[in-house]
DNA sequence: GAGCACTGC
């Protein structure tokens, strides 16, 4: 597989599982197949060679675990070399008929003794006769499956005592002693310390034998690779590069262990690993640093310090700088300081801008200590929700939205003398439309400096974008990650990334676990599959507190970890992203990373937006592994090959504003005054496609006009912090009468997985659930649960017993705590329609009228707008209710297409409130049934390409 | 009867 084999991943776990399923046919599903594969290779050392030549005529090659596994089944399956019954020849047509007999009368042997004996367990023992012992390697070949552990255990001559595990619905165990543990050891894989382990049970209770199987192969191939590579070994590319000293030791200086087992804190002799349970947990985030200097000498000894000068100096002479910033450079805290001592806040603040609220938040903390002052006073920070800054700011971070809003109302940015792009690398659709708009402003104000920061990979992208300019690097300060791949493809990552978990947890001295998963289903299996495996572990094995970094409420044991733990108990974290994990601890020595993540894509045509399993790009696997080393040397575990790394994943991630809906964004920039998006400076244009369908939504919503000119109307729904549509239906809401109501809804849609279900209690919580339902929908019953919410003070235990998300809701009640504000600020009404529940549902039309579906008379829903088929979605209240016409807030693709939050229309509601969008057909064409429901949507207004462009007879 | 995330304003 590794290395010059031709095929690729796919192809090779389809292979896999062929495999799997063929030989799990040889216990009972196709004997022939396997009597003649048998025959045909027989058993002698060539075996293998035999297979793999087999293979490679049909274009493959059999890895070295699998023919391993595959010369384990065949021995347990024939009898010992020398029997005179199968010294046979190749093709032998009488030893293919006698194998395929000998497979059938087995087969019958094993059906009588599941009768009675697969409950109660088993008593293996080598016996003398050749009908016993045929019996026997059969039991042993099932064994072998069902405990889903090596079988090497099960060689000649030992005892095993087994209790089977895998068939039956209870719970078993298998026992090894320790000379069985060092056949497993010396035979598999790994070299697991197993003294205290006695092997889990599959928390699932039954596996099919397929899965056991899979299983079985699965742990025996979980080798990894070691890299002799570390992170910073990516460095800047050299012309680019200003001399700097490696603060690192030289490659020949690290150690790299022979094998896992006896890594320990004398390893890593070289740094200074700061103390478990003092700043692993004192959690300043980005800021890995040892909290034995004082906050002066921390400054000093920071990499960007020895370039102090020369970056000032360089700001000076260049009103354009893209700076290359590793990791621990200390880019984020020092870059504005040194700044404003340059007396860049003469003139102006000095604004930085960040990706997340927590980054921006945490590094204003900081530099507000460094600074010597109190947060909010010279420095300070502004996010939603939360703006921290006074009279005397002069250095502030924010998040790119934020700046964003204020280019809104003040297009010239004249409070700044600076602005500083920071993690401009992550290309969010904000920083996108920053870097176009600073571009402009750079050149129209001559006195603002522009300092982007990339990563290296972009940093020349970025100089060309920006005029050519200047690329300044500061080299990082992390500490040197160890790259460890898998050898060979995992057929199961998740699995893979709980045995890894408790492969470090049983081997490693210390040093927390960082695991990354994709949503939260994954984490709270994953999660509960650790806690089960670490019981069955019990005393003897080191306490591992389990941290499931998202979603599920944690168990009253697991709450206790979100607290800093006592020194000496290791922590494992099990998050989607890098942001939850950073929340959580930062005092991560090892990160094992599967590496998948989901992402949204948007698609402009269907206008749906999906929700897909990709691989991560090669960036952000970095920035994964690049967790390990923030307080000391760490290690990360990449679930994938080297070669997969290199060849299949690509460099870096889609910038976003290439994967979403523009809707919003459009109308943004429009209320910027940039008319003419097509030819707006993006570093990366989106499709005209994805631009016009933006356009045309926005028209149908009336924000802008024929001629694609902000209305009146778009003017203040752009400054609502919401999608265009919900905009508009909120100001449609003061109209009707309904915006107390409204503003709850939406901010319960904006606040998102208000409801809590885990797998284990699904019927008790969809009990809870039904006590909100609403007739009506979804829309009304949301604003029922944040009533009753309200009702009961806001309460977190309340939230609990409703099976609510207590952090989902308190979201929604900022929201709508902003919402109202901005509506006092504009003079929009807030008033309630009391128990006029048809007011509310027309507020809800005048926003979402194109998300209207009605019900088809043979399967689901057709949408209104191009008659696509969709369903209600199984979370609904309407779900068993299934009204004739519906309106939606999404629609997601998983195995159909689903609307989500789903709320029932009359359709005459349509045209009184969207005449422009709905008229009624003509009734003199229609069928009488149909009469009764007589709209359509001007087809040519919504879909005619470019028809916003050539309406203007409706002016 | 299907389960599916996250960030930002």
């Amino acid at each position: 597989m590794e290395g010059g084999s031709a095929f690729n991943k796919l192809e090779y776990l389809s292979l896999v599982s062929n495999i799997c399923s063929e030989l799990e046919a040889n216990l009972g599903i196709s004997d022939r197949v396997l009597a003649e594969f048998i025959a045909e290779t027989g058993r002698n050392s060539d075996v293998v060679d035999d297979f793999q030549a087999t293979l490679r005529q049909k274009g493959a090659d059999m890895p070295e675990y699998l023919s391993r596994s595959l010369l384990k089944i065949i021995h347990a399956i024939l009898p010992p070399k020398g029997n005179p019954s199968h010294s046979h020849s190749h093709k032998n047509p009488a030893a293919i008929e006698e194998g395929v007999e000998r497979i059938q009368r087995s087969k019958r042997q094993r059906d009588d003794d599941d009768d009675d004996d697969v409950r109660t367990g088993y008593r293996c023992r080598r016996r003398s006769s050749d009908s016993e012992e045929d019996e026997q390697e059969r039991w042993e070949m099932k064994q072998l499956i069902a405990s889903g552990v090596s079988g090497a255990a099960m060689r000649d001559g030992h005892e095993l005592q087994f209790r089977e595990e895998g068939f039956g619905e209870e719970e078993h165990e298998t026992e090894f002693d320790e000379e069985q543990l060092a056949l497993l050891q010396g035979q598999s894989g790994y070299s697991i310390d197993m003294s205290p382990v006695r092997i889990v049970p599959n928390p699932n209770g039954s596996l099919s034998r397929a899965a056991a199987l899979r299983s079985a192969l699965q742990k025996e191939t979980r080798e990894i690779t070691r890299v002799e590579e570390n992170m910073r070994l990516n460095a800047a590319p050299k012309d680019l590069n200003r001399a700097w000293e490696d603060p690192m030791p030289g490659r020949g200086e690290r150690h790299f262990a022979q094998e896992l087992q006896g890594a320990t804190a004398a390893r890593f002799s070289g740094y200074d690993r700061p103390e478990w349970n003092k700043s692993a947990y004192e959690g300043a985030l980005d800021l890995g640093q040892s909290s034995s200097l004082s906050l002066c000498e921390q400054r000093q000894s920071l990499p960007v310090y020895r370039l102090k000068k020369e970056l000032i100096q360089a700001v000076k002479e260049h009103r354009l700088l893209v700076v290359i910033g590793e990791t621990g450079s200390g880019k984020t805290t020092q870059i504005t300081q040194y700044l404003a001592e340059a007396g860049y806040t003469t003139r102006g603040k000095i604004g930085c801008t960040q990706p997340r609220r927590v980054a921006a938040t945490s590094v204003a903390k900081r530099v507000a200590e460094e600074f010597g002052c109190r947060l909010g006073e010279e420095v300070g920070y502004s996010i939603r929700f939360d703006d921290c800054t006074g009279p005397d700011t002069v250095i502030k971070y924010m998040t790119d939205g934020m700046l964003l809003r204020e280019i809104l109302s003040d297009k010239n940015l004249s409070q700044y003398s600076v602005i500083i792009l920071d993690e401009a690398h992550e290309r969010t659709v904000s920083t996108d439309v920053l870097f176009g708009l600073l571009k402009q402003l750079v050149e129209r104000r001559p006195d603002l400096r522009l300092i982007v920061t990339s990563a290296t990979l972009d940093a020349v992208k970025f100089s060309d974008y920006f005029f050519h300019c200047q690329i300044f690097t500061i080299p990082g300060r992390t500490y040197p990650v160890e790259l460890m791949y898998s050898k060979q493809p995992e057929s199961d990552y998740l699995d893979a990334a709980i045995l890894t978990v408790l492969q470090l947890h049983l081997t490693k001295p210390e040093g927390d676990i960082l695991v990354f998963l994709t949503g939260e289903e994954e984490i709270e299996f994953a999660c509960q599959s650790l806690y089960e495996r670490m019981k069955v572990l019990g005393r003897e094995a080191p306490e591992l507190i389990i941290l499931p970094a998202y979603g599920a409420q944690p168990s009253a044991e697991q709450s206790k970890i979100f607290k800093p733990a006592p020194s000496g108990k290791r922590k494992v974290v099990v998050a989607t992203n890098i942001a939850e994990a950073s929340l959580t601890i930062d005092g991560i020595y090892y990160v094992i990373d599967p590496g998948f993540a989901k992402q949204n894509v948007f698609n402009p045509k269907l206008g749906i937006d999906l929700l897909v399993v990709t691989p991560i790009s090669q960036a952000s696997a970095k920035q994964r592994a690049g967790r390990a080393g923030r307080t000391g040397a760490g290690e990360c575990y990449r679930l994938y090959t080297e070669s997969a790394f290199r060849n299949e994943m690509s460099p870096t991630t889609v910038p976003e504003i290439l994967r979403t809906n523009l809707v919003h964004t459009t109308l943004m920039m429009k209320a910027m005054g940039i008319h003419d998006l097509k030819s707006f400076d993006f570093m990366d244009p989106p499709s005209s496609q994805a631009l016009e369908s933006a356009m045309k939504q926005l028209q149908s919503l009336g924000a802008l006009d024929e001629e694609g000119l902000l209305t009146k109307l778009g003017r203040r729904m752009a400054v609502l912090p919401l999608d265009p549509p919900l905009s508009k239906m909120l100001l449609a809401s003061a109209n009707l009468g309904c915006s107390d109501e409204i503003v709850t809804i939406i901010a319960m849609l904006q606040a998102g997985n208000i409801f809590y279900r885990p797998r284990a209690k699904q019927s008790q919580a969809d009990q809870k659930k039904a006590k909100f339902f609403q007739p009506e929908g979804d829309h009304l019953t949301l604003l029922t649960v944040y009533e009753a919410w309200k009702a009961k003070d806001f309460s977190k235990p309340w939230c609990s017993e409703n099976f609510l998300q207590f952090r989902s809701l308190s979201r929604a009640r900022d929201i709508r705590k902003q919402l109202l504000t901005v509506m006092g600020k504009y003079e929009l009404e807030v008033v309630s329609a009391g128990r006029n529940v048809v007011m509310v549902r027309k507020a809800i039309i005048a926003g979402c009228f194109f998300r209207v579906a009605r019900k088809d008379p043979k399967e689901g829903y057709r949408t209104l707008v191009d008659n696509q088929q969709v369903y209600i979605h199984p979370s609904s209240v309407l779900f068993q209710r299934q009204p004739a016409w519906v309106i939606y807030n999404e629609l997601v693709m998983t195995t159909k297409e689903y609307m989500r939050e789903v709320s029932a229309i009359e359709p005459k509601w349509l045209m009184e409130q969207v005449p422009r969008f709905f008229k009624a057909a003509n009734p003199t064409k229609m069928s009488n049934g149909k009469r009764q429901e007589r709209i359509e949507p001007l087809y040519d207004r919504y879909h005619e390409p470019n028809s916003w462009r050539l309406s203007r007879r409706h002016a």
